[in-house]
RNA sequence: GGUGCUUUGGCCGAGCGGUUAGGCACAGGUCUGCAAAACCUGCUACAGCGGUUCGAUUCCGCUAGGCACCUCCA
């Protein structure tokens, strides 16, 4: 099996990754809080470690992925003061907490499934592991760290940092911590201001609330993801993902929580997705600059110059390292667009050059294939390209230097449409690229291959019958009355382009 | 204030101690009735100032700008 590096926050290094069973990867991934649509930042981690679970899958392993849905314990603000996220929409919205539930996770799915992000293996839900997590508070507390303050639970970050380093994946102390901390209000029952609810009491108004031996209350944000992590991999397992903006103090606390309740940190590789920027600034939701995905491809939005489709957008994510800020514009988008098209046009004519018809995988199917040893292709180029995406790939994720060997593989492609002359293996070989990588690991789709199936035929039966009247007009060298056939189907959204086999069209 | 990251050509965005990543845009050419597409060619950048080195965009230091986390965030 080849080799995978991915950087690992712990050591801020690349690592070799060496799975804990041979053959196998287990990968827990943070899901959505879903108090409301997903935006242009969600896209991120949904791309990125979709494209890390087929890369796995490519590679050999049996993967099993985990993402949760977070839908209790996520609070607005500070972890005293704070309301619970799904609780307030659903107070505003006048709606059962588990209808707002209910409503964004099928919209996420929706947004993902556009994506093409594979769905989980498993997608646990916070509110469906209460149970589990009492249990788990009860563990912590037996081992002395974390107290009960007035019906709450919290952590007891400054007795476990004298046994442990809490602070060990962001890099900091718990000076470091002190000092950014703000004004003491609000820190309520808390002992210090850095601890965490393990368990809140629920206020009389608060609508979402379970029995436990402290009070009817509901579990803490930091600890699902622990619980429901270790329920699905095991004490320990491989990878853990999240956003960079998770690792403190998402992560730091899952560590502190795991070390202090099966004393373990319990994950061997933390990877961390940079964020996407607007204008140079985080997109967040706090901050009220984000686009949601639902508006990107409608392009309903005041900042959206066009709608963009989610495989523009895919490959907008593709197109950046994982681990840099990736900042949009309507320019970038628009570069992905038409690079986009570029490749996936270079597919259709190398289709055709091999007299082949490709079945669009359905969606949310297993039908990734594991990696053959060698390259088939003639070419030293072409076996060159294959190199290098699997090394760009195995590299950390490398994702834009892949995508720029299958620029190069569409550069061939297209000369060899203009004439040069490829071997069957060599086509068989970019046949396999495309499948396995394009399609397969980064997880592009044609879109236009995809649209309604019925109506397609009756088009291509008219623009049949069209271009065949174009083509006697032009066979009688009547250039006025092509050229009007042509505008007229311009106007429609229709392109018609002439190359010496004949005419081609494709919508737009 | 603390911690860390970052600054690449018109735009996006990789990368590396010595070899033009790639895409988009742009210009010229080929092809074409025209157009489009495609192909070929051109556009050779690494914030500033020092240092290390035979050689730095790549390492080190300083200066300037930007960002993230320290509070909920993917």
């Amino acid at each position: 099996m080849r080799d995978l590096f991915l950087t690992n926050t712990l050591s801020r290094k690349k690592e070799l990754f060496v799975p804990i069973q041979k053959g196998h990867a287990g990968m827990y991934v943070c899901g959505p809080t879903v108090y409301g649509d997903a935006h242009l930042g969600h896209a991120r981690p949904g791309v990125t470690y979709d494209v890390l679970f087929k890369l796995l899958k490519h590679l050999g392993y049996k993967v099993r992925y985990v993402r949760n849905i977070t839908d209790v314990g996520h609070l607005e603000h500070d972890a005293d003061e704070g309301e619970d996220k799904i609780t307030k929409k659903a107070r505003l919205e006048q709606l059962e907490p588990m209808e707002v539930v209910q409503n964004y996770t099928f919209r996420y799915h929706e947004a993902m499934r556009l994506l093409n992000v594979a769905p989980p293996s498993i997608e646990p839900r916070a509110s469906g592991h209460i149970i589990e997590q009492i249990e788990t508070i009860k563990k912590i507390l037996d081992a002395g760290y974390a107290y009960i303050s007035n019906g709450s639970v919290y952590f007891d970050v400054e007795k476990y940092n004298r046994d442990h380093h809490y602070g060990i994946l962001s890099g900091r102390t718990l000076d470091d911590t002190l000092e950014g901390t703000r004004a003491l209000d609000g820190q309520g029952d808390k002992r210090a201001p850095y601890d965490f609810a393990l368990w809140k009491k629920a206020e009389p108004e608060h609508i979402m609330h379970w029995p436990s031996p402290w009070s009817e209350g509901f579990p803490g944000w930091h600890l699902e993801c622990s619980v429901m992590g270790e329920k699905y991999l095991g004490s320990d397992f491989d990878i853990h993902g999240g956003g960079m903006d998770l690792m403190f103090p998402h992560h730091e606390c899952e560590i502190a929580q795991n070390v202090a309740w099966r004393g373990t940190q319990g994950v061997h590789y933390w990877v961390h997705n940079n964020m996407i920027t607007i204008n140079g600034q985080k997109m967040g939701k706090s901050l009220g600059n984000f686009i949601t995905l639902p508006e990107l491809f409608s392009g309903n939005h005041p900042k959206l110059s066009q709608a963009y489709s989610p495989m523009t957008v895919r490959f907008f994510i593709l197109q950046a390292h994982y681990r840099s800020t990736l900042d949009f514009s309507n320019e970038a988008l628009q570069g992905a667009e038409k690079g986009l098209k570029r490749i996936m046009q270079a597919y259709k004519d190398l289709c055709a050059m091999c007299g082949v018809t490709r079945q669009e995988k359905p969606y949310g199917e297993d039908t990734i294939e594991v990696a053959p040893e060698t390259c088939s292709a003639d070419s030293e180029e072409i076996k060159g390209i294959f190199d290098g995406v699997y090394e760009a790939l195995c590299d950390d994720l490398n994702t834009p230097v892949a995508v720029a060997h299958i620029f190069e593989a569409v550069r061939i492609i297209n000369s060899a449409k203009a004439g040069a002359k490829l071997t069957g293996n060599d086509l068989q070989a970019l046949l396999r690229l495309f499948d396995d990588i394009v399609f397969g690991v980064l997880g592009l789709r044609d879109e236009s291959a995809s649209e309604s199936g019925k109506g397609r035929d009756v088009v291509a039966g008219l623009m049949e019958m069209v271009l065949e009247d174009r083509a006697k007009a032009k066979a009688a060298k009547d250039w006025a009355a092509s050229d009007a056939i042509r505008d007229h189907l311009k106007a429609l959204g229709i392109t018609v382009k002439d190359t010496k086999d004949g005419a081609e069209w494709s919508l737009e």
